[in-house]
RNA sequence: GUCCCCAUCGUCUAGUGGUCAGGACACCAGCCUUUCAAGCUGGAAACGCGGGUUCGAUUCCCGCUGGGGACGCCA
C-alpha cells in the first residue's frame, strides 16, 4: 500500500515550530516511502481563519522546502460532505441530536471540576426520543461513543497505547448551526484523501481515541497513527510566544537557513547514531516515523545556531552575497558593482566569522558602507592624536608597496613598526579602526586586500584628517 | 481533579542484562594569533528515587517523585 500523509494546519495563527516540524516529519516519510505528501487548511473555524494566516503558513512551508505535492484542501470547502456523514450517521442511530445549551454544558463541567469527577459530558441527550424537541434550542449531533470496554491504538511513535471507553466523550459532529467540528472534519477528510497515516503532535493523542470511533461508527478502516512529541521551551513547557521567537518565518527574518532548520528540527526526537549534520537527501533515506523517540525536547538556540554556521559556510560566496543582500538592506546599505566585488572577494573570512545572515551582513558593512566610514566608540579609542600621525607616516608606505598580497603588506607592516619602535598590535589595531571602523574584522591584511590601495589610501587619508569625528558628530 | 505520555551530562541525543556510559551544542583551560572568529588539544558534566527479577541492572517489571499533554458547539 503506498503512503499517504497529510499536514493539517489550522490558519489561525502563523507556521509554528513545532508544526514546521509536523510538517518536515510527514514529508520525510513520505519522501522516504516514495508516497505523496499532502497539505489541508484546516478552517472549520470560520471566525478565527484568516487569508493572511493562509499566506503566511504556505509561505512558511515553501521556505522551507515542504509544499505539498498537489495544492491544499480547504477543509471549509467540504462542509457539505462533513454534514452528510453526520447525517448518515443520525439515520444509522449512531449519533443522536443533543438539547443541551452552551450554558448548561459549562455548569455541567463546572460541577464535575467541582466533586473531582472526570469533566465529561454526561449523555443526557443520548436516550431523547427522536420527535423530542425543546423550544428555542438548536441542537447539535454528538456520536454515540460505547461507554464499556477500552479503545487500544497501536502508535507508530507511542507504541500500544489504551484507554477505557468510559473516559471517552460522545463528541460534538455537528455545531448548532449545522457547521462540523474539528472532529468530524479530520476524520472524514483524512479517509476522502486517502490518508494512511496520521503524523500530528502528540497533543492530538487523546483525541485519537474519539476520531477511532468514529471511523468505526463509519465503518471505515482507520489510518495508522504516529504521535510525535512536541518541542517544549527552554523551561519546558509546551512552546509558546513568551518563548520568544516560535513562528517559522521570524526564524526567516532572524538570517536562519532552511537547511539549518530542517538539520535542527529534524534531531530533535530522531536520530541517526551519532550524526548531528545532516543533508537533506541523508535524512530522506534514513528517516523512518518508528525511530522517533517519545519524549520531548526543548528548544535550543545554541544549538540551532551552531548548525546554521555550518550550513552558511557550505555555501558558494556567490550565493552568499545573494543571501545576504536583503540584510544589508535593511541595515539601510545597498550593493553596488564595488560591494559586490569585495563581497564575493572577502566572503570566505566574513562567513567564518557569522553564525546568521544577519550576522554576516553585519560584518559585510565593512566592505560596503560609504566614506567616510563612521567608527563605533572602541575603534575611536585607537584614532587618537598619536595613533593617527603614525597612520600618516604608514600611508606614505602604503602609497608605494609594490606587490599589494596580505603576505607583502604583512611584512612591510612589521618593518614600519619596527621603525617606530612599537609592536606590531600597536599598529594593526589603528589600522582596523581607520579601514573598517570597528575593532572586530577579517585579517586586516586580507581587508586591504579585498579593498585595493586606492581605497586603503582613501580611508587612511579620511582618518588621518579626522573625518571619522566629523561624521560622527554630523549624522 | 480525571485520563494519557515522558524520564541518560545544563541542552539535543547514542547505547547495552556485564561499556572507562559515547557524540554534539553550550561551558572552562591551553595552543594558534594583528582583533574577532574558525581550527586543534585537553577538562568538567548524566543513567531522578525506592523496591523487585537476575550471578549482575542505566537497560526488564512495579511504585514514588518530577515534568509534560489532553479534558470546548477551538483546531
Amino acid at each position: 500500500m503506498s503512503v499517504v500523509v497529510r499536514f493539517a494546519p489550522s490558519p489561525t495563527g502563523f507556521l509554528h515550530l513545532g508544526g514546521a516540524r509536523t510538517a518536515l516529519f510527514n514529508w520525510l516519510y513520505a519522501r522516504h516511502c516514495g508516497g505523496r505528501y499532502l497539505l489541508r487548511i484546516e478552517d472549520t473555524d470560520r471566525a478565527r481563519s484568516t487569508p493572511a494566516a493562509i499566506e503566511a503558513i504556505l509561505e512558511g512551508l515553501r521556505w522551507l522546502g515542504l509544499e505539498g505535492d498537489e495544492p491544499p484542501v480547504f477543509q471549509s470547502t467540504r462542509f457539505a460532505r462533513h454534514r452528510e456523514v453526520a447525517e448518515r450517521l443520525l439515520a444509522e442511530g449512531k449519533a443522536y441530536r443533543c438539547w443541551c445549551t452552551p450554558e448548561e454544558l459549562e455548569a455541567m463541567r463546572a460541577r464535575a471540576r467541582a466533586e473531582g469527577r472526570p469533566v465529561r459530558y454526561d449523555r443526557r441527550c443520548r436516550e431523547r426520543p427522536a420527535d423530542f424537541r425543546r423550544p428555542g434550542v438548536q441542537p447539535v449531533v454528538r456520536l454515540k461513543v460505547p461507554t464499556e470496554g477500552e479503545t487500544v491504538i497501536e502508535d507508530l511513535v507511542q507504541g500500544t497505547v489504551r484507554i477505557a471507553n468510559a473516559q471517552l466523550d460522545d463528541m460534538v459532529l455537528l455545531r448548532s448551526d449545522g457547521t462540523p467540528t474539528y472532529m468530524l472534519s479530520v476524520v472524514v477528510d483524512d479517509h476522502d484523501m486517502g490518508i494512511t497515516h496520521v503524523i500530528r503532535g502528540d497533543d492530538h493523542l487523546t483525541n485519537a481515541f474519539r476520531q477511532l470511533q468514529l471511523y468505526r461508527a463509519m465503518g471505515v478502516e482507520p489510518p495508522a497513527f504516529a504521535h510525535i512529541p512536541l518541542i517544549h521551551g527552554p523551561d519546558g513547557t509546551k512552546l509558546s510566544k513568551r518563548h520568544g521567537a516560535v513562528s517559522l518565518l521570524e526564524y526567516r527574518e532572524m538570517g536562519f537557513l532552511p537547511e539549518a532548520m530542517r538539520n535542527y528540527l529534524v534531531r530533535l526526537g530522531w536520530s541517526l547514531g551519532d550524526r548531528e549534520i545532516l543533508t537533506t537527501e541523508e535524512m530522506i533515506r534514513h528517516f523512518d516515523i518508528r525511530d522517533v523517540g517519545r519524549s520531548p525536547a526543548r528548544f535550543d538556540m545554541d544549538r540551532l545556531l551552531h548548525l546554521n554556521a555550518h550550513w552558511l559556510r557550505q555555501k558558494p560566496a556567490d550565493e552568499l552575497v545573494r543571501l545576504v543582500e536583503p540584510f544589508l538592506r535593511r541595515l539601510g546599505l545597498e550593493l553596488d558593482e564595488t560591494g559586490r566585488r569585495r563581497l564575493l572577494e572577502g566572503m570566505a573570512e566574513l562567513v567564518v566569522r557569522a553564525r546568521t545572515l544577519v550576522e554576516l551582513a553585519q560584518g559585510a558593512r565593512i566592505y560596503v558602507a560609504p566614506r567616510p566610514l563612521q567608527p563605533d566608540a572602541k575603534a575611536m579609542k585607537f584614532l587618537g592624536e598619536e595613533q593617527r600621525a603614525r597612520l600618516a607616516r604608514l600611508r606614505a608606505v602604503l602609497a608605494a608597496t609594490e606587490p599589494w598580497t596580505p603576505e607583502h603588506l604583512e611584512e612591510v607592516c612589521r618593518a614600519f613598526a619596527a621603525r617606530e619602535g612599537v609592536g606590531f598590535g600597536k599598529i594593526a589595531q589603528p589600522l582596523r579602526a581607520a579601514l573598517t571602523g570597528t575593532t572586530v574584522s577579517p585579517p586586516i591584511f586580507e581587508v586591504m586586500r579585498v579593498l585595493g590601495r586606492e581605497e586603503v589610501l582613501a580611508r587612511l587619508d579620511d582618518a588621518v584628517a579626522g573625518q571619522h569625528a566629523a561624521a560622527q558628530q554630523s549624522p
